[in-house]
DNA sequence: TATTGATATACGATTATCCGTATATTTATA
DNA sequence: TATAAATATACGGATAATCGTATATCAATA
């Protein structure tokens, strides 16, 4: 891993929402990061496995479910840098929306249990 | 600027190099950078001018040379974000050698005195 | 004003990136 | 073991990125 191979990562917006939301949600499959950004699963897996190969991400089956979360194990100028960006990220309209359909929220859970 | 703009800003080696010195050394014109980085002029005249134009950089002409700088209105959220990512790349060997091209040393100027 | 140095741009070729669609693989379960 | 759900990959096409080379533009100066 490298600043500029980190910097490409990140370039694609679905990847940046990808990692953005896994940031703030430690943990997520790849329906859920699917339902979350409402793109097609391809196009999601793809992205995903671009970001693993590289490093930036690991997975973990549980079951049928493959599981995606940052590596624990970046080099150290990586997360304080890594922080920053999100953090920008996360100002984005977009990323709210992502954010907003990866968490059902009260009143669409009541709606549900009618 | 958004934040994934700005990632595919500095996703390039070339692109990173020129806005990792500019942020050392403050301003710098076209054929500073070219020598430094030991890129042929056109090259890093396109890539300066996709920094402009994407609002990351400055240019300004004094006489026939034409300085770059960082854009020092950048959004709030860039400034942080730069500043991690710029301190990243400067622990690459490739910056190094850059810089140390950019700075002749004493030695190499007692050299070209003689 | 002709020339030179510094910088920018145009052009064409090559390569990389991204996507939709279809299909393969893996796991759980009926 | 047949089926379904979750995920990954293969394929082909479209678009974008990058580069070397050649040339244009602009400013200084002889």
């Amino acid at each position: 891993m490298t600043p500029s191979l980190l910097f490409k990562c990140l370039s694609d917006e679905t990847r940046l929402r990808c990692v953005t939301l896994l940031q703030k949600k430690g943990k997520l499959c790849v329906c859920e990061l699917t339902a979350a950004l409402n793109v097609s699963q391809p196009k999601i897996s793809r992205h995903l496995a671009q970001l693993r190969q590289c490093g930036l991400l690991l997975d973990s089956r549980e079951g049928q479910w493959v599981f995606y979360q940052i590596n624990p194990k970046l080099p150290d100028w990586a997360y304080p840098l890594l922080a920053h960006a999100l953090a920008a990220a996360e100002t984005t309209e977009q990323f709210q929306q992502d954010l907003a359909r990866s968490e059902p929220i009260e009143c669409d859970l009541m709606v549900e249990n009618l």
